[in-house]
RNA sequence: CGGGGUAUGGCUCAGUUUGGUAGAGCACCUGCCUUGGGAGCAGGGGGUCGUAGGUUCAAAUCCUAUUGCUCCGACCA
C-alpha cells in the first residue's frame, strides 16, 4: 500500500467532540469519524486493526471448536416477546417496522436468535458440545453515548454461545472460552486482568469481565499482585478485619455539639476514625427505611446492601423516615431504635470495641460501643457490605489489594438454561430423556478492544500499536519523494519486504519529511524505515523502533534480516 | 429524564454584551521556493452564521420555539 493513495486524512487540531485520549487520537490519526451520535465510520486503517484483532478472535474460537455464522443484524419481535424480553429491554433496543407493520429490533445481542436458530435442529446430545459465534455490529441505544468507541450505539461485537448437554459441559465450555480470551487478549498486546463479575439477575452461573487496565476506564477493580484474585469494585468480597479484644467499658452518652460528620467527631472527641461507626441512610423503592452501618474510614457498597437486604432499588433517604424509627440523621446508631427499619451491619463493626457511635439525638453520642453487646443480634443483619479500598486484605491470598481502573473489553458467563427454557428448546439425553440446553455466552468488543490498545499505548506524539494489530507493521518513510533516486531505492525494499509477507506501507508522498514523520507518529507503525539523500549516500536505512524511540542504521544488505529482526522482537 | 454549555467555511475558534450587510489560523486550489520533525512567499476558491418564526429601516447579534452536539448527574449487557 502506497501512503500517496491511502485515505487517512490526519488532523493537526483535535476536533472538540472528543475527551477521551483514545477517542481524540482516532480522530486525529484519521482512523474513525463519526456519522451520528454514538455511530462511526471506521476509517481503512480503523478497519486493518479491526480485521488484525477479529481474525486474532476467530483463530482463538476455532481452535476451541467455535464455528462462525452470520445471523442478521434485524430480528423479528416474536423470538423477543417469546422471551420476554421485548418488555425487559425498554429503550435501549432500537426497535422497527416493516412495511406491513410487523415489529423487529436492531439486535443488542443475539441469544434469542441463536436458541431458535438450533430449535429442532439439534435434537440429540450427541450433537454436542455446540459452539456458534458472529462477528457483526450490535445495537443499543446507550442513554448517552460517549468516548467514541468505548460507548457507541453501533458497535462491532464477536458473540459466541455454547450449547452444552449438562452443567458439566457447560463448565467446560466457559474454561475453554476463558482461557481462549485470555490468548486473544493477550495477543492484542493488552495489560488486562479477568475480574470476577456479578452475573446480576440470570443468577448462578459464573461471570468474569475482561478488562484492559487503564486510568480513564469506566470500571473499578480491584486485584491482587500475589495472585490471579481480580474483581470489580461492587463484586469484591472482604474478611472481616478482627481488631484486638479490649477491655470492655461501660457504655455512655456524651455531648458532641454540632458533629454530624464522623470526621467531627473524630476530632472533637479526639478518637482514631476507626474507633467510630458511621451510619447510612437509604430507602428501597417500597419507601422502606435501611440503615446501614459500617467503621467511620469506610465506605458502604449499595449492591452489597441490596443483596443482603433483598431490595431492588436504593436512593437516600428521606430525614421523615429516619425520625419515624426514632433516629436523628448524623447521630445514628442501631441502640434504641423503634421497630420499622432494616439495620444492616458490616461484619468488621462487629469486631469492634469501645467504639463511637450516635446517640439518636441531636448533637450526642455513644462512647463505649462494643456492638457485639450493644447491638441487639435479633434486630440486625450482619454481612459484608463495605467497598473495597486500597490495601484490602485479598480474599484468597491475604495480601493488599490494589486499586485500579479499567476498560471492559470482554465477558463471559454461563446462562445455564434460561434461554433454552424461555423458548422451549430441547435435545434427548441419552437416557431419551427430553432436556434443556445449557448454555454459555462470551462477548467481546472488537473496536472497544482497538480503542483500549490506544488508551494503554500511546505517547504525546500519539498511538503505539503493538505488531499484531498494527495497521502496518512497517511504514517505509521517503524524505524526498520528487527524488526519483530515492523513490526507486524505497521501493525496491518494499517489495522485498512485502514478498516476505510483512504489512508494509510506502510512504511516497509529496510532503516535507517534517509532515511524513509527524504522520508516522501520530499513526503509530511500530517500525519506521527512513530513506533519505544520507542513507542513500552510504547505501544504507535508517531504522526506528516506535515505542523505544530507538534509532538502527543497517547496510542495505542486511537490512532486510534486521527489520525482520527487530520486527519478531515486537 | 434533570442540570449546564454550545451551534459561524473541512477543522479550531473570534465576532453576539452595545443590531449596520462575515473574520483569523489551519486545511484546500494555482505558482514559486523548499525537502530530517506539521516550512516560506504570492494569488485564489469556499459560509442562506443549526432550523423555524418574531421584533426592526436593518439581525450572526435581540425575543420565542425547535433540533443537533457536548459536559455533569441518574441509568446501564
Amino acid at each position: 500500500m502506497r501512503a500517496s493513495e491511502l485515505y487517512a486524512p490526519t488532523l493537526r487540531e483535535v476536533p472538540a467532540e472528543a475527551e477521551l485520549l483514545s477517542h481524540k487520537l482516532m480522530l486525529r490519526a484519521g482512523l474513525i469519524r463519526k456519522a451520528a451520535g454514538g455511530m462511526y465510520t471506521y476509517l481503512p486503517l480503523a478497519w486493518r486493526v479491526m480485521k488484525k484483532i477479529s481474525q486474532i478472535i476467530r483463530e482463538e474460537m476455532d481452535a476451541k471448536g467455535g464455528q462462525e455464522i452470520m445471523m442478521p443484524i434485524t430480528q423479528p419481535a416474536e423470538i423477543w416477546k417469546e422471551s420476554g424480553r421485548w418488555a425487559v429491554y425498554g429503550d435501549e433496543m432500537m426497535r422497527l417496522k416493516d412495511r406491513h407493520g410487523r415489529e423487529f429490533c436492531l439486535g443488542p445481542t443475539h441469544e434469542e436468535m441463536v436458541t431458535t436458530l438450533i430449535r429442532g435442529e439439534v435434537n440429540s446430545y450427541k450433537q454436542l458440545p455446540l459452539m456458534l459465534y458472529q462477528i457483526q455490529n450490535k445495537y443499543r441505544d446507550e442513554i448517552r453515548p460517549r468516548f467514541g468507541l468505548m460507548r457507541s450505539r453501533e458497535f462491532v461485537m464477536k458473540d459466541l454461545y455454547s450449547f452444552d448437554k449438562d452443567v458439566e459441559g457447560m463448565n467446560i465450555s466457559y474454561e475453554k472460552m476463558y482461557d481462549a480470551y485470555s490468548k486473544v487478549f493477550t495477543r492484542c498486546g493488552l495489560k488486562f486482568r479477568a475480574v470476577e463479575a456479578d452475573n446480576g439477575a440470570i443468577g448462578g452461573g459464573h461471570s468474569h469481565e475482561f478488562t484492559v487496565l487503564a486510568p480513564s476506564g469506566e470500571s473499578s477493580i480491584a486485584y491482587c499482585e500475589n495472585c490471579d484474585y481480580a474483581a470489580s469494585d461492587e463484586k469484591a468480597e472482604l474478611k472481616v478485619i478482627t481488631s484486638e479484644v479490649e477491655e470492655l467499658k461501660s457504655l455512655e452518652k456524651v455531648k458532641t455539639p454540632d458533629c454530624h460528620t464522623i470526621e467531627m467527631v473524630k476530632n472533637f472527641l479526639n478518637v482514631p476514625i476507626e474507633k467510630t461507626i458511621k451510619a447510612v441512610a437509604f430507602q428501597d423503592d417500597d419507601g422502606k427505611l435501611i440503615l446501614a452501618f459500617v467503621r467511620g474510614d469506610h465506605e458502604v457498597n449499595e449492591i452489597k446492601v441490596l443483596n443482603a437486604t433483598g431490595a431492588l432499588h436504593l436512593h437516600m433517604s428521606e430525614e421523615s423516615a429516619i425520625n419515624a424509627v426514632g433516629g436523628c440523621a448524623g447521630f445514628m446508631s442501631p441502640i434504641g431504635l423503634k421497630d420499622g427499619a432494616i439495620i444492616v451491619v458490616d461484619a468488621t463493626v462487629m469486631e469492634m470495641y469501645n467504639a463511637v457511635a450516635g446517640a439518636n439525638e441531636i448533637d450526642a453520642h455513644f462512647i463505649n460501643v462494643t456492638p457485639k453487646r450493644d447491638f441487639d443480634a435479633k434486630k440486625i443483619i450482619v454481612a459484608d457490605i463495605r467497598m473495597v479500598q486500597e490495601g484490602d486484605p485479598c480474599p484468597h491470598c491475604g495480601e493488599s489489594l490494589k486499586m485500579t481502573r479499567g476498560i471492559e473489553v470482554g465477558q463471559v458467563f454461563t446462562l445455564g438454561n434460561k434461554y433454552s427454557k424461555a423458548l422451549n428448546v430441547t435435545f434427548l439425553d441419552e437416557n431419551g430423556k427430553e432436556k434443556f440446553f445449557e448454555m454459555g455466552c462470551y462477548g467481546i468488543g472488537v473496536g472497544r478492544t482497538m480503542a483500549a490498545a490506544i488508551e494503554q499505548n500511546n505517547d504525546k506524539d500519539g498511538i503505539i500499536w503493538t505488531r499484531a494489530i498494527a495497521p502496518f507493521e512497517i511504514v517505509i518513510a521517503v524524505v524526498n519523494a520528487k527524488d526519483a533516486a530515492q523513490i526507486e531505492y524505497a521501493e525496491k525494499l518494499y517489495n522485498e519486504l512485502k514478498n516476505l509477507g510483512v504489512d508494509v506501507l510506502l510512504d511516497d508522498r509529496q510532503e516535507r519529511a517534517g509532515v511524513k514523520f509527524k504522520d508516522c507518529d501520530l499513526i503509530g507503525y511500530p517500525l519506521r524505515v527512513t530513506v533519505s539523500p544520507k542513507t542513500l549516500d552510504t547505501n544504507s536505512v535508517e531504522v526506528k523502533v516506535r515505542k523505544s524511540g530507538d534509532i538502527f542504521y543497517y547496510n542495505r544488505a542486511e537490512c532486510v534480516e534486521k527489520i525482520c529482526h527487530i520486527l519478531n522482537e515486537l
